[in-house]
DNA sequence: CGCCAGCAGGCATACGTATGCGCATATTAT
DNA sequence: ATAATATGCGCATACGTATGCCTGCTGGCG
């Protein structure tokens, strides 16, 4: 029947002491219904007595699901590898958080573009599924992301929600957030609204924020000026180039929509060197609602996205996926946070 | 020998294309060296061309070794539960690097003081070893470090180091880290120099840097004042209601060194509120250099705690404790960075 | 009273790898 | 030439769990 407990407890130690045989251990534990109440509660206990806990490796071996998710990130190369976008940590949580209430293992791993990981993590059983993060140029990543659709690897990935989009995509809506921003920036009156960041296709998260934009602007029988769109990648430094630019431009312009929080603050440092007042020469909308866009001066009116919902979103199209109950790709709403750097 | 290659091929499938056992492969591609060269190149092309991994799962299985390791960050209970500490973000990249560099996964997991975390990673295999990291109530945590010690569980946790640390400790140099920031004020000719931030033992991180402060002063003659600290845990409106408190005490001073730079953020803005002017009226010292202490006006003086070396050690000393050959605990210097709050 | 259904649980086995041991063949020493 | 050593590899097995299949037993029904 099996030998008397030994060090660190089994299925088998559990079955000797219950008087049972190791397959019902195994299924009692699972919950299985074929274990009748009280052998179940039995076998709990001593469970419980002997602080026994499964041995994932093995259940993982024979179940060939881990349980497991891999969450892993990348961006395009970045001068300081220190510097991580803070946008990533606000979703790290909210994905953590939804593993744990589905009782799933999170696997981290931030990526060079060049890497090979798309074949690790499913192929070695590291992982049930992929959750893809990445700020950066989409039709670099597009290759990579048609390889694992081509190697039929479990995934989702963060991004613009559009028809060309390769495999399941989770996303903000980021044409309603444009004109979310559109609408509020002209409601207090402003018409020369610029915009801050990359509009083409490699960038198309951005890119549909400027759509969003220009149709707010359109409603209100307002033609976007290209004088007043400067491209930008998201980075501090990037905002404050693109912010001199647009001023070196002599194109009127009495707001800014910036494409994110990091832009906007770079901004908004040129503005105040070049004498500009924010809002009241220029009003400023930022994306992201990162913590530090409430301690600028002032603070910035920003888009939050559904950070919760997103990893919510995320971690339960992936499953779906897995299970072979495939999910539509969906899309999240945005909120305006209004702050003084549009307001009084 | 083995049957011909099947649907995801195994080392059964390579041992029966190059002609060997299994073991051989196995050997082979752990680089056992009673494999002859050319068997094992021909075993590793094999494996290339039909994009073979080793199965995590049986590998684990087999030789008790997951090569993962776990990395568990908790603090108290916060209200805003996605405001993550950002200090932490930094931590978890230079981590992530190392791990990428020694071929460990990084499973990852917030958690709640209350869990019981302590017995799942370890016992279950799913991880050979944690790292703790967790800002909070050290006396709080104190139990589960005791109790993860007797019940055998490498770990590794990053906090003050110290005579009474519980388990194996990576850690600043706080108490330099505190001279740092006192030599360098008084070296501005500031002389009543509060802090803000709790100075008990119940977070003996903050309590060195005060201790730090208070040596840094002694050597100019100069004793602690009792009215110039005050408590504060580490948040915005911490740091404010610490420096209006502080203001409110109506005792000179013309300098604060905070214990974070979160902190300082806040008391910077209780500051601006009192019309007192940085660095004119009162110089101010930060401490971590998170990305936000660049974008404050003025920009804020702060510590800079050595991350990238703080994640090679952590994982260093972790994997040198699985393998059984122990470390001693480890000092990280830290740096100055000085930016306009304390300058011209 | 006999038969079929259903419940509870046992038996055997598979998951894919790593490793102790033994056995040839090749190499060197005596 | 023979014995001793090294080299390269196969055999058997273990790691700990999950699951398909089969069996014994209980009970309801005709």
């Amino acid at each position: 029947m099996g030998r008397p407990p030994g060090n660190k407890p089994t299925s088998f130690d559990i079955a000797y002491l219950a008087g049972v045989s190791q397959p019902t251990v195994s299924r009692a534990l699972r919950g299985s219904r074929s274990v009748s109440r009280a052998t179940r509660e039995r076998i709990e206990a001593i469970a419980r007595d002997l602080n026994y806990s499964v041995d994932k490796n093995a259940s993982s071996l024979r179940s060939q699901r881990s349980n497991t998710i891999a969450l892993l990130f990348f961006e395009d190369p970045t001068p300081d590898e220190s510097n991580i976008n803070p946008f990533f940590l606000a979703m790290l949580g909210s994905i953590t958080r939804q593993c744990g209430a589905r009782g799933l293992d999170l696997l981290i791993s931030f990526q060079k573009m060049e890497d090979d990981w798309h074949v690790r993590y499913q192929d070695s059983h590291r992982a049930d599924g992929l959750i893809l993060l990445g700020y950066g140029d989409y039709t670099l990543y597009q290759r990579r992301l048609t390889e694992l659709v081509d190697h039929g690897t479990h995934f989702v990935r963060w991004g613009s929600v559009g028809a060309d989009t390769i495999g399941p995509t989770v996303g903000s809506d980021n044409v309603g957030a444009g004109r979310l921003a559109g609408d509020h920036l002209l409601g207090l009156g402003r018409r020369r609204i610029a915009f801050l960041g990359q509009a083409d296709e490699h960038y198309p998260e951005f890119a549909d924020r400027y759509v969003g934009l220009c149709d707010a602007m359109a409603a209100q029988g307002i033609a976007p000026d290209p004088a007043l769109q400067v491209d930008a990648l998201t980075a501090e430094d990037a905002g404050h180039a693109a912010a001199r630019t647009l001023i070196g431009r002599n194109a009127p312009f009495d707001a800014i929509f910036a494409a994110s929080d990091l832009i906007a603050i770079g901004a908004m440092r040129a503005l105040a060197e070049a004498g500009l007042t924010v809002p009241g020469d220029v009003a400023i909308v930022g994306f992201d609602d990162i913590p530090a866009a409430s301690l600028t001066t002032p603070p910035l009116t920003t888009i939050m996205q559904d950070m919760k919902g997103a990893g919510q979103l995320l971690v339960d199209t992936l499953v779906a996926q897995v299970e072979d109950r495939p999910l539509p790709p969906t899309i999240l709403p945005a909120r305006l946070v209004v702050r003084r750097s549009t307001g009084g």
